[in-house]
DNA sequence: CTAACTGTAACTATACTTGTTACAGATATG
DNA sequence: CATATCTGTAACAAGTATAGTTACAGTTAG
């Protein structure tokens, strides 16, 4: 299990928050629907957290809620929040600077990069939290 | 050095062989400029040559050339070919089913991978290997 | 005060990428 | 034809990231 699932995760999550509307929401509660331990999703939530996506509450009946609307969260924050990395990475390795390839690949690679995490960035943008839950509910019937 | 930098690679050692030309390149000639091992180009160069982007000789003076002109080789095809996988993975674990959010949350999660995929690839479309080696060069300068 | 939560550290298991060695098979060249 | 020079590929080690798990300190409602 190495595949970076957080975004996933973290989609599930805020779906489930805001099927809960105000109420706070248990971690055990979550893990039971994500299928996963309640620590997991703790640690996720934290990171939610830290974006201001979520707020949560500690102590006897303390959970966790949406910081927001469903419609003011957008897709392209969630994945941010969980910075689940670039699309690809660099070398490993910087390349021979000796070789007129090598010297100059990787400027040119860090700009396409960047470019392609611009295009991802874009396209979960135009989905919010609120989208994702009406294609949950529609599937659902 | 777990984060996936086959496309780079990839790139790298196409962006060489368009600039060798016509000649056979051998691998341990890529691998000094990538700095790696020969045997990780190779094994990167048999995943290119199954995607029909480049041909192999074996014996003495072999070694690899481009099978397409760099003009029509697009990134996209690059990134196809290393099968870098997707930009997120779905659940490692299937979502409760029991859970109205899980059990449909899935689904939506599917296609809005098979989404991003498609608008990375088709940002990638935009570039050829061409395009790429002019960037190399204007660097140079 | 106590029970019920979150937050977080620490450790393990698993899996993926890369690096490396070794060797079989193909082929140009003398 | 013999040989040196390549590729192709298997097999294994090493490094690292994610996820699962246990344990426990800190917080808070009742």
């Amino acid at each position: 299990m190495a595949a970076n699932s957080q975004f996933s995760m973290a989609v599930h999550v805020l779906a489930m928050l805001a099927h809960s509307g105000d109420d706070n929401v248990k971690s055990e509660c979550i893990a039971a629907s994500v299928n996963t331990n309640a620590v997991v999703i703790r640690r996720l939530l934290g990171q939610l957290g830290q974006a201001k996506l979520v707020t949560s509450q500690t102590g006897a009946s303390g959970g966790t809620r949406l910081a927001r609307a469903p419609h003011e969260i957008s897709l392209c924050e969630i994945y941010k929040a969980v910075s689940c990395g670039e699309v690809f990475a660099l070398h490993a390795k910087s390349p021979s600077q000796d070789c007129p390839v090598g010297r100059n690949i990787e400027a040119v690679l860090c700009n396409l990069q960047k470019e392609i995490d611009k295009a991802v960035g874009e396209k979960l943008g135009q989905y919010t939290l609120a989208s994702v839950i009406s294609q949950v509910e529609t599937a659902k019937a």
